[in-house]
DNA sequence: TGTACATCAGTGAACGCGCGTTCACTGATGTAC
DNA sequence: TGTACATCAGTGAACGCGCGTTCACTGATGTAC
């Protein structure tokens, strides 16, 4: 009987080798975010649930730090590609007003149906690097959905809908109300609305944020 | 040598009852608070520095959770009288309409700078109550900042340059721009803005949540 | 094709840490008489 | 005015917990000859 499986491919074998510990410890971590967000992303419990020794961790990451900041990542990560899915989904609107605003309003929404079904990798995505606070913080421009945002409202400009004088600093303002309404409902003083109640308070955010975008005057 | 103060108001008397312990052991959580934020409030620390076992702790407090209970709820209140002062600082304006803009204008420049000078206390104002997540959570419309932001809008509504068909949830939207702003800046994508860079995404925000009260269309 | 050996990826035990909390206690206070 | 005593507000020692991390180690892998 070999039961030696290459690369730990063949499941319910037990080897020495995992073979691919790395990406298993990232899915349980990942796991942890999903469930409790940054603070469940506990070294010792992954290593737990994958079935392997705490230090054999740090084969593959520097530490909790490291594996947190991995999860975190792919949190971002999976966050854009949330969006982008919704911007292909758009309906086709010929009109490039028309379009553009659609777009941004299904972006939004997007961000934030993603943050109530995914509170925990949410969380995860936008919490604070403990030991990099300063400077080394990737900063605004290297988040997937701040890239996209940037080049909604370049369409809405193009448009000619939005004044291009309101372009600059225009990604703000879209994306603080929009990420304010998902902090005030997840962990906020928001988190007793109901149903309805969130949906409605979701419309008349995307509302304002058109509105401020487009309005005259 | 008689050194027994009469319930611990002289200074530099050691005597065995504080006389004031609970407040001494709020004020030093919330410096805690104040410095590191709601995961800073431990109660061994707040017992070390006010120079009394953690034990004594436990006659004032059911514990740590109760102690950053009355933290947050002094630091939401420290926010909310910082707005009201704000409105009372309010340059007179006649116009009924230009009056309640500059108001709003006021109250959340203040929040923002709120958060941004004193963001422990402001993290902590909104820290998620680990124990007491579901129903009992106290819920926005006990927030005096929310109450403030209401009586706010309807001056608008009254002033007749906010139609009234968009008064209801019109709180949501403005504040979630502007709590937005705040949490993005502070522990989010947006810490790297230099000082003059946040100060023109105030007021773009601000700017932002004014057109999509009183813009038409 | 077989073997020696360097390298890699795990193990297992232990560390120190600081936390929240509980226990039986004792010193100080203030009230009844 | 003085004294006995219940009550109150602290002490001090200890608990279990789970964490991140380090150490010397060993089993498995794969490569050179």
């Amino acid at each position: 009987m070999l039961f030696l499986s290459t690369s730990g491919i063949m499941e319910g074998v037990k080897s020495y080798h995992h073979g691919d510990l790395r990406n298993a410890l990232t899915e349980a971590a990942a796991d942890l975010a999903r469930s409790g967000g940054p603070e469940a992303v506990v070294l010792r419990e992954a290593a737990r649930r994958v079935g392997v020794t705490p230090t054999a961790a740090y084969r593959h990451f520097d530490g909790q730090r490291d594996l947190l900041g991995t999860v975190k990542w792919q949190a971002q990560a999976v966050l854009a590609s949330t969006i982008e899915r919704a911007l292909n989904d758009c309906a086709d609107e010929p009109d490039p007003g028309r379009r553009a605003i659609a777009r941004l309003r299904a972006s939004g929404r997007a961000y934030l149906e993603f943050a109530f079904t995914e509170p925990g990798l949410f969380n995860t995505a936008f919490c604070r690097d403990r030991d990099v606070p300063p400077e080394e913080a990737p900063g605004y421009s290297e988040a997937g959905a701040f890239i996209l945002l940037g080049a909604l409202l370049d369409e809405l400009v193009a448009s000619g809908l939005m004044p291009a004088d309101r372009r600059p600093m225009a990604e703000f303002g879209a994306w603080s109300a929009v990420h304010g309404l998902a902090v005030l409902v997840l962990d906020g003083p928001l988190s007793g609305l109901t149903g309805s109640e969130r949906e409605a308070a979701v419309e008349t955010v995307l509302d304002g944020v058109v509105r401020a975008l487009v309005s005259p005057a």
